[in-house]
DNA sequence: CTGAAAGCGCTTACAG
DNA sequence: CTGAAAGCGCTTACAG
């Protein structure tokens, strides 16, 4: 009756397989250590028993958590789409995860200097065995925390303002917004438009410098695209180039003001690649205010919303980020998160992946 | 120098104080079980140590993990901007576990029976004190698990189908989604409004039983309010609503097509009531096609679309949600999980939370 | 290939 | 109010 109630232990197994608990312990674990007769004789006795693994004993024994950690925000947070794509991101990482056996635990930050905290509080109680930060930014420091902390972690966005950004020593994915961008410019071209806006955010882009965020970093690829299809570049392609490129905020009204601007400024415009679907439902709306029906739009994010709206998009493949950061964090074939090796993975250690680009 | 590498434990406390791990442990856990003064020489030495406990030793011990899972979803989920509520549930509820000291631990999951699966995984493993449910349905298999498995839990979302919610033996939390919608539709009767439809879900709704449904529940909000308010209920303003009333899925297109059923068989359209953001949008967007200008539209959920296109909507109030689940799980002021005592707490169990109706 | 012993870092139950 | 002992359920390190 009692042991009814109480969860079935190794001990247990190891009673009923008539092996010794270290056995037991072994065929799951390591389970080529033991002779297949044996071995059978322990899964068949833990599937009897229905066992599962005491999680807690297993981690302090072992000292390893089998866990990430990863932060979400309140959908207040700057960005109207942004809580679909967070949401979204943590849906794959978690499936990556648990593919790999590990947990994924979240935790909130209202500021940098109170995710340090917590991040601190998490490593020291020995409940993460890695971190995944998202939103980095030029001098980000909490890569800088976690460094000297000697925890693995991994940034999804890569660390803006590197002259060489393989050369960090930190790992990182992310998506080539410049490239996702370029292609989507790249179709439109080719489907025959010739007067392509852009509808971007606001940055403090210095020009000729590599890009220092994410807003920059997709403008640049619409305009290295329209230098290449449009002309041989120099300073008169860059100068009427400048008047296609209008900024702004992430919202939809952004959107729409984006969307005048341009139908004021340039007479023949007959597509837009927007730096979002946010912007790209702000001038989709206002086009269609203006009947300007004609005139094709693109997003980025692929969010429902360009999918309701039918707008070409860009989608993040945030099933392909999540499972390249847990190869990054456990090896391509690995069951355990450790500090990526860079003198012997530096390569690997980086990955751009290139968006898909959704036609609609 | 080994010292330095190896995080402080309780012993290295314990010795900084001259005192025992376990008078230590109590100024940690029972405070009020030690001298004020050991108090506070243990305390600063936890702090001078920096000291944060091994969770994982703790878990062990104490056989509580300290820890509640939740289901996270692909965006892909029916429900437009179903990714927006789930991740501000999410956050809210990391947000009122930590408040608590408890971690989320998010899983996902294909199908119910795979849910089911990962659930009992989830509990042998002793890795969660408790679990929280949402999407519940009627004869959720889910609810009986959980039940046999005796195991706390709480489900976001009333037992639909029930005669009475309240005679359910399991907790759960919900907002009232027919309250909100009566106030929705009320405040807009006070304004002048005095032909206002109701663009809904496709449900199976059984006349005169109670609500089996979400988009059932939110219709009847709309319908006793309008009864009460335009006559004296009877067949035939029965009858003159059922024409008021269209029914269709949660898509934009949908919206679309609802309010152009309404333009056709609703003379004096004036207003209508929505089952959700997404559907008010897709009706919002219609009228303004029609240049139907005049005609005020409400939705449900609050989401960031509402803002942006500026129409009342109804919050759920994610952060109340989850904080009346904490203490549902936990008692007012306790500090763990637990299964509640149904003879002692039967009405705290249930709670039924009036969603915040935001004008705009 | 298998097992007896040790121990991860805490909290519990109890004695004083 | 405080401490010495036991033990949570595993994995590790090592002996055979």
């Amino acid at each position: 009756m009692s042991k009814k109630t109480r969860p079935s232990s190794i001990l247990d197994v190891a009673e009923v397989a008539g092996v010794s608990i270290q056995t037991v312990s072994n065929v799951l674990n390591f389970p080529e250590r033991v002779r297949p007769r044996t071995r059978d004789q322990v899964l068949q006795a833990v599937k009897s028993l229905d066992y599962t693994p005491n999680l807690s004993a297993r981690r302090l024994r072992s000292k390893k958590s089998s866990s990430i950690s990863v932060r979400v925000d309140a959908n207040s947070s700057p960005g109207l789409f942004r809580g679909f794509i967070q949401n979204d991101f943590v849906y794959e990482l978690i499936e990556a995860a648990e593919n790999r056996h590990i947990k994924v635990i979240a935790y909130t930050a209202g500021t940098e200097k109170q995710e340090i905290d917590k991040l601190g509080r998490i490593i020291k109680s020995r409940d993460t065995d890695g971190i995944i930060l998202t939103s980095t930014h030029v001098d980000d420091p909490r890569l800088d925390f976690l460094e000297r902390n000697n925890v693995p972690f991994l940034s999804f966005g890569k660390p803006w303002g590197h002259e060489n950004l393989y050369s960090t020593t930190h790992p990182w994915v992310d998506i080539d917004g410049a490239a996702g961008i370029a292609e989507a410019t790249a179709m439109l071209w080719k489907k025959g438009y010739r007067n392509i806006g852009f509808a971007g955010w606001e940055t403090n882009n210095v020009p000729g410098e590599s890009a220092r965020s994410v807003g920059e970093d997709r403008y640049l690829g619409w305009k290295e695209t329209l230098l290449k299809l449009a002309g041989k570049g120099g300073r008169r392609a860059e100068l009427s180039l400048s008047a296609l490129a209008v900024f702004g905020e992430q919202s939809i009204e952004s959107g729409r003001q984006s969307a005048r601007r341009l139908l004021d400024t340039v007479p023949n415009l007959d597509a837009v690649v927007c730096v979002s679907d946010t912007v790209a439902l702000g001038c989709l709306l206002e086009f269609q205010r203006a009947s300007k029906h004609n005139i094709c739009v693109t997003g980025f994010d692929n969010t429902p919303i360009s999918k309701e709206f039918g707008f070409t998009s860009l989608d993040q493949n945030l099933a392909e980020v999540a499972s390249s950061a847990l190869a990054i964090l456990m090896g391509e074939k690995g069951n355990q998160i450790r500090k990526v090796d860079f003198a012997a993975e530096q390569t690997a250690a980086h990955v751009l992946l290139k968006p898909i680009l959704v036609v609609r």
